[in-house]
DNA sequence: AGCATAGTTCGATGGACGTCGAACTATATC
DNA sequence: GATATAGTTCGACGTCCATCGAACTATGCT
């Protein structure tokens, strides 16, 4: 985590697709991985792209559970290390 | 500037040139364009292509007076559209 | 007018990236 | 073991983009 660096986020959130993602998992919790949670007209190919995509920039994590897959946002480390940042990418901006 | 969309700032900011560039901006004021300014090892067309991306994203705004051109943050805007992320983007990143 | 300077625009080039289908891995179920 | 399901990996394809050099525009100076 202490490699990950500013430019690298914002490449990995400067996608129509993945910034809606991290906007949907900006309450920390877990999601599926399953298509149907993100509701994107992307063929899963592409989707798993995207994931490994965030995950390789340090902005998510990835939890196996037999078959199933979830991912969470590294909300903890991210705020440490970009204070602000999530916020203002995630639909604080009207508020 | 009501068509300004978070995910085209952040494309125009996922480059490690023009990241550095808006953190030079961030006081607010407006700066030479001057490569000697900037401090890049660019060549000064590539220089000229950061600014109108800067510019085209929404984030800037050019000022001419005479053969001198500056740049300048358009960072009322940027605050009041995208609250925090300037701040986040310029700085903060250490403390 | 002539020349120098500041900055942009254009065309080309090479590399990165989003997308897809197909093949693959691994777990669950019968 | 056989089959189905969840998700990843791989190769290909097309597009976008950062970079450069050269040409261009426009202002200032003598």
């Amino acid at each position: 985590m202490e490699s990950v660096e500013l430019v690298d986020v914002l490449k990995a959130l400067a996608d129509p697709i993945r910034l809606r993602m991290i906007q949907q998992l900006v309450d920390g919790d877990p999601h599926s991985k399953s298509s149907q949670f993100w509701g994107f007209e992307i063929q899963k190919s592409t989707l798993a792209h995207h994931f490994k995509t965030l995950r390789e920039a340090g902005v998510t994590r990835t939890i196996v559970e037999g078959r199933n897959h979830w991912i969470q946002l590294r909300r903890a480390e991210l705020d440490a290390k970009f204070p602000g940042l999530i916020d203002a990418l995630t639909g604080h901006t009207t508020a």
